[in-house]
DNA sequence: CCTTCAAACAATGCATACATTAATGCATGA
DNA sequence: TCATGCATTAATGTATGCATTGTTTGAAGG
């Protein structure tokens, strides 16, 4: 119904190019002119342009005047800015939510998500189970109907996404995580608005404090 | 240093456009094509495009397909959103900069703001008292040091920018908010981490209720 | 007078053109 | 050999052109 009537050559672009780089085939440190990725995409600069300012304002893509596009990498110091933000906005999602008895579909729709991680988890999928937890995340924000919450904290997901990726199989196997996705849940369906905000906020910073301290054990100063 | 060296036709368009809009030069249902907005501002539509997907993405226009852009009203909804973001990253960053004692200067720079919010409010000059309040919260989100949060803190600022302005002579004279910064200002001097964080939280709950509550005494669904 | 339809108009999305200017490579000279 | 500077190359920033398509106007018919 709103989907795009349309499909323009800028969001195609726009896609693409944000699918190359999530999946790491634009991997960070990858830079080319704009000339390029337009021959690449298969039409003029005038959209792709316009598509690689979407990508800078969302984090992605840096803008070098003479030298073109540059895939960003997420350092440390990236990572500890995004994670505060997940840390103070996400637990005030959860809060509202427990607050305001979401309608069934949707609580019936989150619990799908986290049964889905727990079979996964059992099962050692670990894609699959990345995939529940992405699911989990942006189920729960939008829900909450915070859309300018909901758009902003989607970009830093997005920004974080290879260094969850690569990080995932570098570590034991996230049965915390997962316990703790069914404690936030079970606080919302009981209404329980601290301990909903308190789960999501200890959620929010163990997962922090793991992926930092990865990175540092392998030495890993940026992804 | 790091200023533009080059002044850009794009900079330039999009300073001008962003400033007409914050202050109610271009008021909100303000609508104009592309040609026309290129022609006022004696450049081609390209760079005119270019600034206007910025202010697209930062939240102050819109632009609808065949009628040009739109100079977005802020609703109450829109103000419940925002003043939810705000309350949930302001106080972190409180807290934050509570915990790591700022360096002197920073710390005069804010006390001087605070003086003059205090001698604003005293000499009853509302517009005064406005730019100090703004430049509090601007100064210590920048003084945390999280660009990620200063930069879209600062893109809700602007959006609450008009309303804020309008709502200033509605109501009682600022001594509250007044107080309330100062009394954060202690709490981050003194380093008193959970103090700094419940103040700002209880003031910027306070600040949204009031605002609210005037748009509605006052019938204004929009601004 | 109101409705309907078509023709004219106009705005966007995109391609292309072009001037400017930084980066690069090469030749020259120490 | 290495530094220096000039010529070449190429990328960006911006302007312009053009096809598509939605909107509007106005005339004809009920």
């Amino acid at each position: 119904m709103l989907s795009e009537l349309k499909p323009t050559r800028v969001e195609d672009a726009y896609l693409r190019l944000k699918d190359e780089i999530l999946q790491n085939r634009m991997p960070p440190g990858f830079q080319a002119p704009e000339p390029e990725i337009a021959l690449h995409l298969g039409m003029s600069r005038t959209p792709v342009r316009e598509a690689l300012i979407r990508l800078e304002n969302e984090g992605l893509v840096r803008l070098i005047p003479r030298r073109g596009a540059l895939v960003l990498p997420v350092s440390a110091g990236d990572m500890r800015e995004i994670y505060e933000i997940l840390t103070a906005l996400e637990p005030e999602a959860a809060a509202s939510l427990a607050r305001k008895k979401p309608d069934a579909g949707s609580l019936q729709e989150l619990e799908a998500i986290t049964l889905a991680m727990e079979s996964a988890l059992a099962n050692g999928d670990l894609d699959a189970w990345a995939d529940a937890d992405d699911r989990f995340h942006r189920k729960l924000l939008a829900m909450h109907a915070n859309n300018r919450m909901t758009n902003f904290v989607n970009t830093l997901f997005d920004q974080v996404h290879r260094a969850r990726m690569t990080t995932l199989r570098l570590r034991k196997p996230p049965e915390q995580s997962t316990r703790e996705h069914r404690e936030i849940l079970d606080h919302i369906i009981a209404g329980d608005v601290e301990k909903a905000r308190k789960s999501f906020r200890a959620h929010r910073e163990r997962a922090a404090d793991e992926l930092l301290s990865i990175l540092e054990s392998y030495r890993l100063p940026a992804l």
